[in-house]
DNA sequence: ACCTGAACACCGTTCAAGT
DNA sequence: ACCTGAACACCGTTCAAGT
């Protein structure tokens, strides 16, 4: 189950001294999660796919937290974010990259959870961040409410933006102070307030 | 810090043979919660707690997760469920309750992780369902919306309601039937419209 | 049925020492 | 700077045996 490629880290094949870079140690952690869950991507675990002993890997992540947040971030570059660039209504667009989010995050469960806990800053959250302020902007939403929606819209599948990286993703930038702006009462006070306009405005199908 | 009320289940004052009861086990695991987080709630600690090995708890709990669990229901009972039966606002009191709810999970951190991984099916969990039915038939709502409603609901900040226990919650009950019906890509369909409708219905406030 | 000691098979993280 | 072996302080869960 766990050999579908050839596998480039094999024990056998490596020489005694490993050469441990970041990106491989990510790509055989993301072996390890798919072909048994992240349950099983400990830096020990790790560690001994490697070669090695697991103190070697806290040169590369402070924690195991850390290190399955890489995980996730290297498994959401498989989010579709091809829809944004494409003719057709914005909103139909948005859902499409939303839902590719939600399948990529729940095609591994374990993977999910780890979505719910850690605080997403990886180049590819910020790249699906950064494509879904588009989307709204094309929409006509205003920056505030472009901001807060965006917060909410990913919220309602995982959680809370924290960080970005202002020069790398301009739009993430603009929006940021928006993004922080009221009170944890008077955000949460408008999550629900959408939430039942929405309700009440959108009658289930059939 | 550990220490502010006297400590019924001290290994001191206890006889040798320990009188384990489901209840009291559940408290010494919220003690050892509120004192050191959710984190330290593990078998071993709390078998150390009650003067006996870790073996002996599984009698009352198949495995970590549903201990966790147990402490869950335990601190719902906290959610404040009175204001559904005072006058005014459905939708107010609505909100008022769900914050109840959100304020419990959030004072705790890392009991709110465990809210979004379990399926809740404790008694204080059933009730609060029951009561966020009331309100939302109150409000008008026919059974099905509202069952997809409160489902939307919590999931905002948790995740779907899984089992019920038909004779104790009849209003739950009734609505269980509605609360599965769709196929999962029917009912992601209507929560993206319904937070993209009430979005664009709800202006960020000032 | 309930409870237990002991064992098995794991963990994360740090540290002093090497290169 | 990067890498390591070894140690410390933990885990969950099962099992045979007791009451």
């Amino acid at each position: 189950v766990t050999s579908e490629a050839p596998q480039p880290r094999s024990r056998r094949e490596r020489p005694a001294k490993s050469a441990l870079t970041g990106p491989g140690i990510v790509a055989t952690a993301v072996e390890i999660m798919r072909g048994e869950g992240l349950g099983r991507v400990t830096m020990r675990r790790l560690a001994h796919e490697l070669d090695t002993g697991p103190a070697s890997l806290y040169v590369y992540f402070r924690n195991t937290a850390e290190l399955h947040a890489a995980v996730l971030d290297e498994l959401l570059g498989e989010v579709d974010l091809s829809p944004a660039a494409e003719p057709g209504e914005w909103r139909d667009r948005l859902v499409r990259v939303l839902t590719s989010y939600i399948g990529v995050l729940y095609a591994n469960p374990s993977l999910a959870r780890t979505a719910l806990v850690v605080r997403p800053r990886g180049r590819h959250y910020l790249d699906l961040v950064e494509t879904l302020l588009a989307m709204l902007h094309e929409g006509g939403l205003a920056t505030g409410r472009a901001a807060w929606a965006l917060d909410m819209l990913l919220q309602f599948a995982t959680r809370a933006l924290r960080a970005v990286d202002e020069h790398r993703y301009p739009r993430t930038a603009a929006a940021r102070e928006e993004l922080f702006s009221g009170t944890p009462e008077t955000r949460l006070a408008w999550n629900f307030q959408v939430l039942l306009n929405g309700i009440l405005a959108t009658p289930v199908p059939r």
